[in-house]
DNA sequence: CCCATTTATGACAACATTTGCAGTGGCGGC
DNA sequence: GCCGCCACTGCAAATGTTGTCATAAATGGG
């Protein structure tokens, strides 16, 4: 947090030292007193009538003389986007679920904020604000620039990247920092693959932003599959948008205003899918009766809806693990032993509802 | 977080110390540098010396030292509940942005983090562990017991409470604590009393769990219109569960079981009402044609879904804001002029697709 | 009853930074 | 040339807690 504005609440009266004078005894016995690991050292009644006296002034440690002497906090910041209903998309909610838990079995604590970015301040000296606080980072935010991660190469404390937040064809080889990530081409290929084994050969891609390391990702794995024979995905079946429900709605509307009509759709992710199938729906197609449908994912909502969503499973609860534990191994290691860690999960293909064969006569 | 696991990083090797020996000037020098508020007291050419090798090194202030002097960190830990899928959910994924977005107007930090009870510490001494961290706690976990509540009086730090995490039928006045909510019981009132006018007079209840403040008023507030000209509603029409998705399917299926059918239900939360819909549509009963349904919390489903959704919004910006401000303004005041809130704020109707008028034959 | 061992406590330094006060040197006005 | 002022910088105190070392008191074995 920036220095404008210290917000200093100091309204705690009562520190250790005034527990100890009103007592009769030392501040290092209100001290040893107070704190469970040291408790057995002093005298049982002694320390019940200091715990008592702390409890009825309300004494409250003072967190600076605890960090200071003790060398930092147990926390971690997490960086999502500033966007107001990022907690209710399906990914972002899950791995802030998934990271509160893993930290939680750390005993660690989680903050979580958005970058607020000062034109005059490089990306290093923004985080460094948050390092201010907190022992590690682990950034979920909008995507760097190429510039950010110049900036970046510097940075020496505890920090962990997705790979969604990453330019698409950057090597995150020579990054210089912890970077995880699902293995999307793969995943993409497994999906395209399984609408193949199906029968179907007239599919159209609704896929997510260009910028997005993700989402390029995932179009050449669909593509790769695709293209396979030699045959050509048809420009007017492929859409592009955001990751978002609209999406799925306005590319339903976009290749299904042709005359030529695929029978199966790949789209970039879940809530694209089901854009799609509300289009479709309102549009008199069935899933997967009339079209088959593949998301990427696999979010609650996968399993929730009608039909239940064939799609590809982000292992969400080991990224959030492995980020966190990246963070905390860091932040006891010297900067300099830190080994650079790129960490691409398996991304599972999970076969529901949404697709059906193509039946046997009709090609 | 507790003292078990200290966890510290301590991997920061540059102070201010060790840059002032380098360039030759005492520590004083280089604090005075580096602070924009005292840097006019020193001369410009060894300011910029100061702050390139400070900026070289990485330099980072240490948090503690800042903290010691100055008195509190500007941050705010939320307690949620203790589950897989929280952020994920409308009420809780909504008002925790709303209260990140709140906070990062005024420059606090927020930390997120389930309440770990200890079972020989009761809640204050649970919570105070939190306040090692922050200067203040809004509480959105599990409801309190009432043993909890009494532990809770003696507290005095910034805490804020959502009536959802109160017992039913506390008088809140007295606790001693600021408590924000909505008025569960008029926005009840007002969608039966929609029903009504829509010429709805077989109505059914899908309620939340009894022991929820939340689900507590609701019941209270559809059953006060549904009872008013002395009318009694079929026991066999009242249905309560969870706030999820299944009490939805399961209230509908207990509900339609019977041999008389009910032409609308209210239900506890919009969650719920998408299992009524879902199992409706499954059982061949079109929503709005066949069944009226209201819901309440108006989450982002609600005008996605199919129909749209008829149902009580819950101003969560407004409430994440005036919890974010008690908390805000209550570490700024001592706590002796503190003067306790309780705000109820209103909660409207919002009409669309899923309520619909009975033909005027039918009845 | 003495010495060895354990138990309970106090005194004090250390942590990294900020800040009041004092000191230095340069400079201009008289 | 003296006085006072200004700009700049250093010294040292202070912040609240924890850990180390020393000391005092209590206990126990012979």
């Amino acid at each position: 947090m920036p220095h404008s504005d210290p917000t200093a609440p100091g309204n705690s009266r009562a520190g250790i030292v005034q527990i100890a004078q009103r007592i009769g005894v030392s501040a290092s016995t209100v001290s040893r007193a107070l704190r469970p690991e040291t408790a057995h050292l002093v005298k049982a009644d002694r320390r019940k009538q200091i715990l008592d006296l702390a409890d009825a002034l309300h004494f409250m440690p003072n967190v600076g003389a605890r960090i200071i002497r003790h060398g930092g906090s147990a926390s971690l910041t997490v960086v999502v986007p500033h966007d107001e209903n990022i907690f209710f998309s399906e990914y972002y909610g899950r791995f802030l679920s998934c990271i509160l838990h893993a930290a939680a079995g750390r005993n660690w604590d989680v903050h979580i904020s958005t970058l607020r970015r000062h034109p005059d301040q490089n990306l290093r000296q923004t985080l460094q604000h948050f390092s201010l606080e907190t022992s590690g980072i682990i950034y979920l935010g909008e995507p760097f620039t190429m510039e950010d991660l110049e900036h970046l190469r510097g940075y020496r404390r505890p920090l962990v990247l997705t790979q969604s937040s990453l330019p698409p064809t950057l090597d995150v080889r020579d990054l210089g920092v912890h970077v995880i990530g699902v293995d999307n081409f793969s995943g993409a290929k497994s999906a395209a693959s399984l609408l193949r084994q199906l029968g179907h050969r007239e599919i159209g891609l609704v896929l997510g932003p260009s910028a997005s390391r993700d989402a390029y990702e995932r179009r050449r794995g669909y593509l790769e599959i695709l293209q396979r024979d030699g045959a050509t995905v048809r420009p007017e079946w492929i859409f592009e948008g955001p990751f978002s429900h609209d999406t799925g709605r306005d590319g339903f509307a976009a290749i299904f205003a042709g005359r030529e009509k695929p029978t199966a759709l790949c789209c970039a992710n879940d809530e694209i899918s089901f854009g799609v199938i509300d289009a479709a729906r309102a549009a008199g197609i069935r899933c997967p009766e009339d079209l088959s449908l593949v998301g990427f994912d696999d979010g609650p909502w996968a399993l929730a809806c009608r039909p239940t969503l064939t799609t590809i499973r982000q292992p969400l609860t080991d990224l959030a693990e492995r980020a966190v534990a990246l963070v905390v191994e860091a932040s006891h290691a010297p900067a300099a032993a830190r080994r650079i860690l790129h960490n691409e999960m398996p991304a599972a293909l999970v076969i529901r509802e949404s697709t059906r064969a193509i039946p046997m006569g009709a090609r």
